[in-house]
RNA sequence: GGCGGGGUAGCCAAGUGGUAAGGCAGGGCUCUGCAAAAGCCUUAUGCGUCGGUUCAAUUCCGACCCUCGCCUCCA
């Protein structure tokens, strides 16, 4: 079975096979941050989404080179350096590093290269150069370079290959405001702005004047100059289909670097929206979560990660803290059979068992449905538990579990980071009295220290072997 | 108004032209001195509504209802 993807330029399923089909090099770029604030809850779904395509492609024995770009230059960034007077790369900085610790609590696999748009000024001036030579851009009087969709359509670029508007009729809703910049059309996009006094100290010079890149630009001068003029994959959130992802293709095939037939990107990837019980996060309804707000409440970067890998990623998932506790629960299912498992397994070691591998495998080769993947997880921990509660699992069979486990978990990357906490010799002496009250049929005193015990934050689970300390979550 | 997703048990969520994965919650049981923990079993004659095609529809087609998103800030 191959891995195929659902690719929105063609609005359908498709096998992945690279650019160069012969290797294993992936190109891959995601949108990343505007790090104006700290991203909530629904930014990383879709960063989780895109751990998962990379952890995935690693799996399958590609080599992804992943890059995340950081938008560290645009409106709301320098409304807020203007009126706190600070340095912009103080401002951003904050937030990149929130962002990253972000990431890592979601144990999402560093991207290879995050590139900064402000570090690519010069990248995305070349750029403009080629579609204002091409005919394809225009200055305007106040110093801009925009787009113009007309020129490039007459050229015969494809504008629209992502969504399908009616670009003749282009509703101008309230966002356009028609007075702000002299554009030809309003379906024209800005390259380059033009310098205005409320950009303070946040200017950069060109051929046309101070001023500063427009939003889309950077993408297409950072991955064509990190991943070269035509890579494989190109990932981001549904909303960023239109505008920014279509402007991107217009504004990178737009340049004359790409040969006939050759397209800026073969798959592009859109991860659906997050909803908070239900509706769209926003402050008023105050359903808006940061990870660090979920930390706040106790729970753990795994359980989020989980919750957002439950569903598949083409459709829109309804976060909720119920599911977030649903996911905590789940989650100890699986900690459990492992811990047991690994204590049968004791020293031996074993290859994968490939049932729950080929399971795995089948359900996320399929446009990487992760709920069926969790399913085939779930099943095989049922049937381990089962075996290992009928004793009817070897060491090695239990090894060898405990080896598709791992194999897996590279791609799903949710197993406890630490082994579990041991119990300190105060507990232990208290577990003993327990012991030998019990011993004595002293039960009102072994319940009284099982109650002590549980006091202070560990729970007594007693099993056929004997009791064990758990901690008290 | 245009375009595109969805509506599957109490909640979340896969899936299929031949009779519904998985998780949480609920119920039963095992273990236990009793509990707890853990484990096992179990839980939708039904997949928004109404028609149509078919031997057979939750799945395909049509209409309708509801809902979410995008339509130049957006993950």
């Amino acid at each position: 079975m191959a891995l195929k993807f659902f690719n929105t330029l063609s609005r359908s399923l498709q096998e992945f096979v690279p650019l160069v089909p012969s290797g294993k090099k992936v190109g891959m770029y995601c949108c990343g941050p505007t790090v104006y604030d700290l991203a909530h809850i629904g930014n990383f779904r879709t960063f989780v989404f895109a751990d998962l395509v990379r952890r995935y492609l690693e799996f399958r024995g590609f080599e992804p080179q992943h890059v995340m770009n950081v938008t560290d230059v645009e409106d709301k960034i320098i409304r807020h350096v203007r009126s706190a007077q600070i340095p912009l790369r103080e401002y951003t900085g904050k937030f990149e590093q929130a962002f990253l610790e972000d990431l890592r609590t979601l144990n999402c696999r560093a991207p290879h290269q995050t590139p900064h748009a402000t570090e690519f000024i010069p990248e995305m001036i070349a750029l403009i150069e080629k579609l204002v030579a091409r005919g394809v851009a225009y200055r305007t009087p106040d110093g801009s370079v925009y787009f113009s969709i007309e020129k490039y359509r007459a050229a015969g670029g494809q504008y629209g290959q992502l969504v399908h508007l009616d670009f003749e009729n282009l509703r101008v809703g309230e966002r356009v405001r028609s007075d702000e910049y002299a554009k030809e059309s309003v379906a024209d996009f800005a390259l380059w702005k033009g310098r205005v006094p409320e950009d303070g100290a946040v200017f950069w010079p060109s051929p046309w004047g101070e001023g500063r890149p427009g939003w889309h630009i950077e993408c297409s001068a950072m991955s064509m100059k990190l991943l070269g003029t035509s890579f494989d994959l190109h990932l981001g959130g549904e909303d960023l289909a239109f505008p920014h992802h279509e402007d991107e293709i217009a504004q990178s095939e737009g340049c004359g670097l790409h040969t006939p037939g050759q397209h800026f990107v073969k798959y592009w990837l859109h991860a659906a929206h997050l909803l908070v019980e239900g509706k769209k996060m926003s402050k008023s309804l105050g359903n808006f979560f940061t990870l660090r707000d979920l930390l706040t409440k106790g729970y753990t970067g795994r359980e989020v990660r989980h919750l957002l890998l439950t569903a598949h990623y083409r459709e829109s998932f309804n976060f909720t803290l119920e599911g977030l506790a649903a996911s905590r629960t789940a989650l100890s299912r699986i900690d459990e059979c492992l811990a047991k498992l690994t204590e049968l397994a004791e020293t031996h070691t074993a290859p994968p068992a490939p049932e729950l591998v080929q399971r795995f495998t089948e359900a996320l080769d399929d446009d990487l449905n992760a709920a069926a993947a969790w399913g085939a997880v779930f099943e095989w921990v049922r049937q381990c538990n089962k075996a290992l509660a009928d004793h009817t699992m070897a060491p090695a069979a239990a090894a060898a579990a405990l080896s598709a486990w791992r194999k897996i978990d590279e791609v799903l990357g949710i197993s406890p980071a630490a082994a579990a906490e041991t119990a300190p010799a105060e507990m232990l002496a208290l577990l003993d009295a327990r012991q030998a009250a019990r011993k004595a049929k002293a039960f009102k005193r072994a319940d009284s220290l099982r109650d002590e015990i549980k006091a202070k934050g560990w729970l007594i689970e007693d099993t056929p072997k004997g009791p064990k300390l758990k901690r008290n979550a």
